[in-house]
DNA sequence: TTTAGCACTCGACTCCATCGAGTGCTAACG
DNA sequence: CGTTAGCACTCGATGGAGTCGAGTGCTAAA
């Protein structure tokens, strides 16, 4: 589609804004070496690129940038994984080495050094319960009327809601009915444990208990983990400032804004997760009016080869692809390898 | 100190600038109808008002502002509180009506209320942990060298930790000082557990149980709630960015950096709880470099007559004080009604 | 003591000239 | 024929001059 030389002049183009954030000139790629052209070639070249759509002129007389089409095209071409330094690599080794029990706890981290190493804002997604499986289930009383009900997964994860007993079931009769979970329902994977209440325990519980119903809708309630079965980190919000193209408060407004509705953002995360590997979404193929100027990178990590979670980094459009893809690869490879680890212990 | 005439000025003064943050000018005060002088007239008591300390003026020919002193009064004499629209008390009503069992929940949609309701940032501090008393204790082994611990209080707010078992004890040893320490520490307030542990329960556990010193380290990472003890809730962080005064990038990039600390928030909230009452700090009061321009507004929420928690407004000096402390107050109020009869039950 | 009148100040805004980076086109060059 | 030098042209950015007007401080009269 593109010549090479085409691809050469596009590749410098990007490069250049990236770093500069400014319109190029052909001047200014004709200077750098790499393209060994003079700016009339180069002026030509440009001219073709645009009317391809890989590049956009702000006005007559300033230079080229490039357009959604443009990034895409760099993205897609871009030169086997760019090498980091040694000692970033090894400052990411490095987080893994500390010693870290809670799951959740290690992908908060990891979210903090990913902004840190790239000047942009990480948005992470916790590992999912939906994948790991019962541990231990409790039914603590803590008046007449409430409990708390607890739910441990194998991952040591712990969810707890504080649930309305009904009146007239007995302190006794729940009892019965917790320890009878535990028995059946410890290794069955927390998705399964509705259908598994109603379909293999049902009849059995209707035996013992006597207040079934009111109890299925207590355990109904605590079994219930709506949004919170992942939860969302995010850090570096206001890396965002920093970037030249969100120096105005209108256009950042919006961003900020959209940070603080976690439950848009998650869903955002997830539906990358279909893709495997490192998923790029550039401008309105994140399918969000605030963010046609940004680009947001994803990767998934897993656990046992099932996908739990999601790591992300969300920047300008004029984003450092060739830094943050290999960064977002090693980490959420790392992260991959040491849950798994842990959880075979 | 000042004349009535002068306050009834500088009150006038202010209230124009809380409202259109531009320098107020001696015509538009005339004009108000409340302070019946002519301009001429309000131009010497603002000199003689700037002369004290109460309001500074941007340029030569520009109209006054309050400085940090001017606000300072404003607030300290400000009429016996202004009275809330009866639908927006209604609306607060409303919110302790809903059927809300999660402690830390309840605060923390409080603060969205407070911030839509003000426009400006709401910081709260959920109930700390500190005043609530142990519920039941578990210790939950997930592999072979790894445990969750859970510490559960009578407010029903769950903590969890993941702790590391130390090599050669065994699983039936655990299970005995769990047991013995659910019997004997049950009612025990949370920052009393490590004291009772080494002094209470030392001697007795020592009989009981070989591997006692490494049992004593397990627990006591496991109840060691660093700052963990209490949480911090933030909302309308953007907010700030509606407000003219911090409409460039660069005087909004400090504080939305701080808001990502929460630790640095979290004391300068706790800072506050010393004080009984609504607590009013203006700009450097605050004593925050990035703050200069903000005022933060404070009350506590208690549980039983002792102050488990605060609720704070942030926005800036300008802000509209007479408006936002009798929301503070009354919204703290019913936190404390709320939890006190919650805790009853 | 209060107020009307007035000269003065100074930021905000508009207009305009200048500057320069970058372009597109044409013609010359190897 | 592809490449390049040369050149006229475009257009945003920058900065200075002029104007406007809100607001002041001071003086003198009511």
């Amino acid at each position: 589609m593109l010549t090479e030389r085409q691809r050469m002049i596009l590749n410098a183009i990007v490069d250049d804004y990236i770093r500069s954030a400014e319109p190029v000139g052909s001047r200014s790629i004709s200077k750098r070496g790499d393209v060994g052209y003079s700016p009339a070639t180069i002026r030509n070249e440009m001219a073709d690129l645009e009317e391809l759509g890989f590049l956009e002129q702000p006005h007559t007389s300033a230079g080229r940038i490039p357009s959604h089409k443009g990034y895409r095209y760099y993205v897609d071409h871009l030169s086997p994984l760019n090498l980091l330094a040694p000692e970033e690599v090894a400052t990411m080794k490095m987080f893994f080495a500390e010693k870290l029990n809670a799951l959740e706890q290690v992908v908060q981290h990891a979210g903090t050094i990913l902004s840190h190493m790239t000047n942009y804002t990480s948005i992470l997604l916790g590992p999912e319960v939906f994948h790991t499986s019962l541990r231990h289930f409790q039914l603590l009383p803590l008046s007449d009327n409430t409990a708390v009900a607890i739910i441990v997964t194998n991952t040591g994860q712990v969810e707890n809601k504080t649930v309305t007993i009904p009146a007239g079931v007995s302190i006794a009769e729940m009892e019965k009915v917790v320890n009878l979970l535990n028995h059946k329902l410890t290794g069955v994977p927390i998705y399964k444990l509705k259908s598994a209440l109603y379909n293999e325990l049902g009849q059995e519980m209707q035996r013992y208990v006597t207040h079934f119903e009111e109890l299925t809708k207590v355990l109904d309630e605590a079994f219930d983990n709506g949004q919170d079965g992942q939860r969302l980190f995010l850090s570096g919000a206001t890396n965002m400032l920093t970037q030249p193209e969100f120096r105005d408060v209108d256009k950042i407004k919006g961003i900020l804004d959209l940070f603080e509705e976690t439950p848009t953002l998650m869903k955002m995360l997830a539906s990358a997760s279909a893709g495997t590997g490192i998923q790029v979404r550039i401008g309105s193929e994140i399918n969000h009016d605030v963010f046609v100027n940004c680009s947001l990178i994803t990767a998934t990590y897993a656990i046992e080869g099932e996908s739990v979670g999601t790591i992300g980094i969300l920047g300008p459009t004029r984003m450092d692809y060739a830094r943050v893809i290999p960064i977002l690869d090693i980490l959420s490879k790392n992260l991959t390898q040491f849950f798994t680890k842990k959880h075979d212990k």
